[in-house]
DNA sequence: CAGAAACGGGG
DNA sequence: GTGTACGTTTCTG
């Protein structure tokens, strides 16, 4: 038996046995090369919980369907304690199979949580996050050179017990941006005619160069043959190095599809993967996502359209705006002239080459932190972090939340679901057009955290929820007659009421992200040392990203405990006092020329006569 | 005017 | 893969 300190970087899971094994992607701590290692965890079972009025009837008829574990378990809906079916079954893929038969049965009312992919699941019910550092043990089932380089060595280990968090520090991590220049006579590449003609690659481990059949007298080009060797040197130097974190710019869409497509017809294989396996594209709805066993790859692109707020997102503007720096450019349309120029133009197109991919680095290096702390208090691998929405985000935080506080998740919309909820929408914050002028003596006034203050303090969520909608199925039965006004908040305009107590389950967690905040902000001030000061900086903005995104969240027609009577609430509270703060102004001789959402500008006026 | 389609980034 | 996920602008009937 053997003990390993590891940072887990990817996660996933294969059939062995007709039944799961979840492979954690690591690299063991304190090993200078970052040796990888892949464990493998055979104990996790795939499970959902179902509610019946029947249990006993329930059980029979499920029975029937032959799954691995039927047991009856008491979680909270809603936050009503509440009897479940918990359904193990022994694969994952027999969730998606058998959910529908179950949920049609007579004696069923609901299925819940049969919507959560089995690696999230495991991380969720093994507290594991990924960036954080871990003990685990078990035997040593394969220990070789890699399959990937003959430098280093890599282990694959069986484990005995559940993986035990330790946290810790985030590890140095072995980042490489690549960017590929392509001949196009044509406007844009086509990959089954046009030759990839130059790789930048440029990494934190001391790589800054360009492959390419030209630019011999280059110190930063590294010549070969032809295109088949450019990609095989690609490859080899990912490999060689041993990275954990490749980046591109728009490298979804564009350089990995291109790559394969004249891998796949030069006969290169892409097999970068920690296991030895290939390049592979997900389905994202909208978009692909390039991706490699253990080896995360991140586009910048998605990323930046989330970090920053910008008109436009290419590369170059991005640049400019986190570094306030110029870019090398040459013309995307005259990239093929540049090439053939075989003159100081194509010193040029090497220059841009590396600048390009150099740029790409510099901006992984400043915004991957905040990526990496997003990722450790989300609790989803980074690779599923940089593609999810900010509202999934959030959501993902809730669930495990939810596992936390013994509470159900509800189900994900389906379409039909979400396109009903489109046409809803909610009344935003109150804006009083900015009188025309230049005014003089003003005064501004603004709430600290309108919206969440709200949330927390009119307890706004849909647990305790008392109006008649899809979401208080708990709250149904609750005889209103009972409470008092005394017992709940009513909101303004729609009459809409929350019970005082319990507190509602959305509003603890926002509570708590504004309390740890806080105390992180503390220990900011606190502390001198400006690498933690750095670090605690990133810990409190990935809060206050997550917090922020939570304000609006109700109103997202995909969010799991979607409400427009919340929505709905906040905001008309949130018209309420700022008006009522804009009445009060007045009384004193300040009168508001200008007001948006949460605050206002007034104009001081000494007496009214 | 509503609903569908295209776009973004990349070369 | 316990899959099929954006938000906004422009075009089309």
């Amino acid at each position: 038996m053997e003990k390993r300190n590891i940072i887990l970087l990817d996660i996933d899971y294969i059939t062995k046995d007709e039944k799961a094994a979840v492979r954690l992607f690591g690299k063991i701590k304190g090993d200078e090369q970052g040796k990888n290692i892949i464990a493998i965890d055979e104990s996790f079972e795939p499970y959902i919980y179902v509610i019946s009025d029947d249990i006993k009837l329930c059980r029979r008829e499920i029975e029937e369907l032959n799954p691995e574990k039927i047991e009856t378990v008491t979680k909270k809906n809603f936050q009503v304690e509440s009897q479940f079916l918990k359904v193990t079954f022994k694969h994952p893929q027999d969730v998606p199979k058998l959910r529908d038969t179950i949920k049609h049965l007579d004696s069923v009312k609901d299925i819940r949580e049969h919507d959560i992919p089995f690696y999230r699941r495991y991380l969720i019910d093994n507290n594991v996050f990924p960036m954080s550092e871990f003990e685990i043990s078990g035997e040593i089932l394969e220990s070789y050179p890699s399959i990937n380089s003959s430098k280093d060595s890599m282990e694959i280990i069986k484990m005995s017990s559940p993986p035990k968090m330790i946290g810790g520090e985030f590890p140095e991590l072995r980042i490489l941006s690549f960017d590929l220049e392509v001949y196009n006579p044509k406007g844009m590449p086509n990959a089954s005619k046009n030759e990839i003609i130059m790789i930048g690659i440029s990494s934190n481990v001391g790589i800054e160069k360009v492959i390419s059949t030209k630019g011999e007298d280059l110190d930063y080009v590294e010549t070969v043959e032809n295109e088949k060797e450019m990609i095989e040197k690609f490859v080899a130097i990912v490999k060689e190095n041993n990275i954990d974190i490749i980046v591109g710019y728009n490298s979804d869409n564009f350089d990995f599809p291109y790559l394969n497509d004249r891998a796949k017809l030069l006969g290169v294989d892409l097999d970068l993967g920690m296991d030895g396996s290939n390049l592979k594209f997900m389905r994202r709805g909208y978009t692909n996502a390039a991706t490699l066993k253990g080896l995360i790859h991140i586009d910048l692109y998605l990323l930046m359209r989330r970090y920053i707020s910008l008109d436009r997102y290419t590369l170059e503007r991005v640049y400019q705006e986190l570094f306030g720096e110029e870019k090398v450019d040459v013309p995307g349309d005259k990239i093929w002239q540049y090439w053939d120029s075989d003159s100081e133009d194509l010193v040029k197109l090497f220059e841009y080459s590396l600048d390009d991919v150099v740029s790409t680095l510099k901006i992984a290096e400043e915004t991957l932190p905040l990526s990496l702390e997003l990722t450790r208090l989300i609790g989803q691998p980074l690779f599923d972090l940089t593609r999810l929405a900010t509202g999934q985000q959030a959501e993902w935080y809730l669930v495990r939340k939810a596992y936390e506080y013994n509470e159900v998740v509800p189900n994900k919309p389906g379409g039909m679901e979400v396109s009903s909820r489109k046409t809803e929408s909610a009344v935003g914050g109150y804006v009083k057009e900015p009188e025309i002028g230049l005014h003089e003596n003003l005064v501004q006034f603004d709430f600290r955290s309108l919206y969440p203050s709200i949330i927390i303090s009119k307890n706004i969520s849909p647990d305790v929820l008392l109006t008649n909608s899809v979401n208080n199925i708990a709250r149904i039965n609750e005889d209103e007659n009972d409470l008092t006004d005394d017992d709940y908040y009513i909101s303004p305009e729609y009459g809409i009421k929350f019970a005082k107590k319990p507190q509602g389950f959305i509003p603890s967690v926002i509570g708590n992200v504004l309390d740890e905040r806080l105390k992180i902000k503390k220990r900011m001030k606190e502390t001198d040392d400006p690498t933690a000061k750095r670090i605690l900086h990133v810990q409190q903005d990935a809060l206050k990203r997550l917090a922020n995104t939570m304000y609006g969240i109700y109103g997202f027609s995909r969010f799991r405990w979607y409400s427009m009577e919340c929505a709905r609430s906040i905001t008309a509270w949130g018209r309420d006092y700022i008006k009522n703060s804009m009445k009060k102004a007045e009384e004193y001789g300040f009168y508001a020329i200008y007001a948006d959402t949460d605050g206002f500008y007034a104009k001081y006026i000494a007496s009214k006569e």
